[in-house]
DNA sequence: AGTTAAATAGAAATCACTTCTATTTGACGA
DNA sequence: TCGTCAAATAGAAGTGATTTCTATTTAACT
């Protein structure tokens, strides 16, 4: 995870110094991070850009499956830049924002569930599990 | 599905007629709603209500599990009343609207994955899937 | 180097949702 | 039945995350 020339020109994505500069601060943790915060490291590493522009490119590459979308409690949408490829999901630490990889094959389970029970087509499904990682439980994370 | 009353008293709320024309509005469609299109419903079954307290109401059903959160690509949050208690997801028509039960124990594979392979604590998850309930697949629906 | 569609900045707008406060009301017990 | 009071509500106002708009810049390709 360090060819981001390669990752944008396989979304058909112009490779710029915005998107380079946000690629390289999301690959800096393991944390999801708002836009905001990325408009702001982003910002600290010497790239000027516009919050509009984060947004814009974090949705981009959402769209093109390279980061993933964390859903939270205050509505507020945060992201999450995924090394992994293939079908997985994600369990986010409510405490330190670590977003660590789970693998479980619902694909066929929720397929199956959905064409013999409910006979409708299946598009999308979201899953993620929420809670302490082990760090933070270790030390008596916060909520 | 009618005992409103009793369905308020165990949630420690008081019955008034707000909360009685929601969930009346609410118990009539098997669909998801946004808040301003229930206050629309209310207003039209005769009960006056401010939408500040049908948003309210709505988190408050929520928090007592009557009512189930739907979540949307425009980010706006649905509402969904929900008649079947136990542990289970839901099925979303991005048609329609329609809400059908998905009763898959995951719960179970879930805390296992999180206990041993991340030594963490679960909290909570969120599952939800969503694509053409069967009439709307037939007739070809939107999306 | 020229061409062009894509990308960006910055200001402005949007609007879903929340907050605030004065007023009303349901629950409960005397 | 009535008084009490915390809970509930209306309506106005505020909030801020996200989007839209447009003039300008730039990456990609030749
Ligand atoms: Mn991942
Ligand atoms: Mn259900
Ligand atoms: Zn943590
Ligand atoms: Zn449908």
């Amino acid at each position: 995870m360090q060819d981001f020339e390669g990752l944008l020109r396989g979304l058909k994505l112009k490779v710029t110094p915005r998107r380079r500069a946000i690629l390289e601060v999301m690959a800096a943790g393991s944390t999801f991070l708002s836009p905001e915060e990325i408009w702001k490291k982003v910002g600290e590493a010497g790239t000027n850009v516009g919050l509009p522009t984060v947004y814009r490119i974090l949705e981009e590459l959402a769209g093109g499956g390279v980061v993933t979308r964390v859903l939270h409690d205050n509505r507020q949408l945060y992201y999450y830049l995924c090394p992994n490829k293939g079908h997985h999901h994600h369990f986010v630490c409510l405490s330190c924002h670590k977003v660590e990889d789970v693998d479980l094959c619902l694909g066929e389970a929720l397929e199956q569930e959905v064409k013999l029970r409910i006979q409708g087509a299946l598009f999308s499904h979201i899953l993620q599990l929420q809670g302490l990682c082990r760090e933070c439980r270790e030390k008596g994370g916060k909520a």
